[in-house]
DNA sequence: GGGACATTTGTTCACGTAAACACGACCGTC
DNA sequence: GACGGTCGTGTTTACGTGAACAAATGTCCC
């Protein structure tokens, strides 16, 4: 608590850069030669100080940093990253933030990298089309980043042919495309599998799907899965609805699935479809789960305060981010030019909006 | 569609940089001069070509391209920034994306500076707490960033005595402070008047509040703004309940509001509350909007599918976000240092969870 | 006391880019 | 045909940092 206000915004710190010489840009930032000019030793030992490298008596260091202090030297980001040939910066690339999964897999993604000493460049791409990414891409190109991580669908990541500069690492979440490069995912077919398992043995003849848009992996894995696990058990697999991740879709799906005889379980691919669902039935007078089960996918923060709560299957995107980010320092540094899938365990969390079929039904 | 794979990931371009002379680095990136060497000009011919300045010969710009293209030339950004002392990069540094208006707002933030050639670098603080604060802001110093934008309550940044290096703009989104920095935030004044005046008008005696955790300056206004209005009418202001900002807060008070009698209109703070209480009046039998009218505040995509689908607030945190960076980067281009607050109009939605009082209460 | 060696500090230079300046070729004008 | 002015291009240099090397100062042992 030794400065004043908040953002000090100092025009000029205490000691400006020695005055009129080489202050050619007014505002410039104190730079080593500034700092080793006022505390009286070479710029080089201001850099062994600055990076905590052995071989500088502690009295030289004191006065360093004192000096540091006094004209508030901070390291040139530009001129380090030139000189080490690297930024300590992941740039991170994705469609809009508009999917909880995206944005807590980011979240998930600037903690670790923050801890690892790493910064995130955000590119968002608006619009998911060839031009927008291969656009993003070009950017990137040029950008100042060590490594990559794609959140995005693969598929059109495919469709655009950039070629991003040597050393890039490259590490796609959410996806498939394991084998050329590395990917992290969680376990959509392991969740969906335990989702529909958890209806059938509530007693429901079979499970009805509402499903996520064609065009989308994690919905085409999830609808998969969802086939398997039905035929799997011998049982019946009706034709899935099909929404495009909104509740809105939701909706308009559950009212046409809420005329649907003998519909006593849906397994929504995702919480907000189910919400939609959710108000379709309530609209139509279908109690849930007394006359139908419904199960979502994802476990968003506000699924636990649905009418009535939402069984769905979590997904942990905190433990995406994170692998994420080590896998990708981990090709950064060399170790491991590993590709594969890694797994993230889902898990299936019960709340009231799931329950035994009707008698009639059983 | 010239090249290959989606990720050459190339090795060495087609034509490395100039055999093992200057190769030190491996997987070098290829420089200006390699570009100058193959093209048969001067670096500095490069850079015009890199850069579109004229004075170029349409025949010696076409060569240099074509040698750029050959041994996939990128611009290297830190020497870039080194030398013009600017990095063309803002840093937004905020709360946890798990507030959708923060999330919505970084959208909108990346779009315009992407719009305006500026990247985002993202530092997320984790817990709001002033240590975690500070360090977020240490590291800021010494990162590659023209500017800063702040999406927080300013009273915690007051805390925090960090001093930013000279020449780093701010701007503060969602907060008040427009004295010290320029705000931009959502007129969250007009839009609770204009909340509190929907429901006056459809008949009820008075609107209880469900407000936002005491710390939230946001939260702060909407109370006082609903207040306000309140006794600007000469109505009754009833104890405000609390919550923070989560569904399952709005919950447990709507609980408690379910049971007040004569709580015939409720205004949450934000739509998760609004969502929580929605369910608590459910639980106890009483109907929305029969016998309670609840209205929200932000108006988030699933607002509009909840049972009953919400009337809220709607606030456009895109715009919110648009304004930001041109406010900042203003700023940076030394247009205006201009202080002051700019509020982005707010806009009642209208939709099937408010309606008129019963009729005994009327 | 002298030589081998460790420790601390200073000097030089290169990283890739682009501003400033220098140079030469070509143009029209008188 | 000499002169000033463009225009296109090359040369030099600086941005701030840090590796590599050099130098200065001890320190210890024989």
């Amino acid at each position: 608590m030794d400065e004043t206000a908040g953002f000090a915004q100092r025009d000029e710190g205490p000691a400006a850069p020695s005055g009129a010489a080489g202050a050619r840009h007014p505002g410039r930032r104190a730079s080593m030669a500034d700092v080793a000019r006022l505390a009286g030793v070479s710029s080089q030992t201001v850099s062994r100080v600055s990076n905590g490298f052995p071989g500088v008596t502690e009295e030289t260091r004191r006065q360093v940093l004192a000096a540091m202090k006094q004209i508030g030297y901070r390291p040139n980001s530009a001129a380090r990253a030139l000189k080490r040939g690297e930024f300590r910066t992941i740039g991170v690339i994705l469609f809009s933030l508009s999917s909880t999964g995206n944005v807590r897999t980011l979240e998930a993604i600037a903690a670790s990298a923050a801890h690892e000493g790493y910064a995130i460049t955000l590119l968002p791409v608006a619009v998911p089309t060839q031009d927008e990414v291969r656009g993003a891409f070009t950017r990137l190109g040029e950008l100042a980043v060590d490594a990559v991580i794609v959140i995005m669908e693969v598929h059109l990541l495919d469709a655009v042919t950039v070629s991003l500069p040597p050393n890039v690492q490259v590490v796609v979440a959410d996806s498939d495309a394991g084998d050329r490069y590395t990917v992290v995912d969680t376990d959509q077919v392991g969740g969906t599998r335990a989702a529909v398992r958890h209806l059938l043995d509530l007693g429901h003849r079979t499970v009805w799907h509402l499903a996520g848009p064609e065009e989308s992996f994690a919905a085409q894995r999830r609808a998969g899965a969802w086939r398997a696990a039905l035929e799997e058990a011998g049982r019946e697999v009706p034709e899935p609805a099909r929404g495009d991740w909104s509740a809105e879709s939701g909706y308009r799906a559950g009212l046409r699935l809420a005329g649907e005889p003998g519909c006593t379980a849906v397994f929504a691919a995702n919480d907000q479809m189910a919400l939609g669902l959710l108000r379709a039935l309530h609209e139509r007078g279908r109690s849930v789960p007394g006359d139908v089960s419904v199960l979502g996918f994802d476990d968003i923060p506000e699924a636990g305060s649905f009418v009535p709560p939402l069984t769905t299957v979590h997904q942990d995107f905190a433990e995406v981010g994170r692998r994420c980010v080590q896998g990708v320092l981990r090709q950064v540094r060399g170790e491991s030019p590993e590709r594969g899938t890694t797994l993230v365990p889902t898990r299936l969390v019960v709340r009231r909006s799931t329950g035994a079929p009707p008698a009639g039904d059983r």
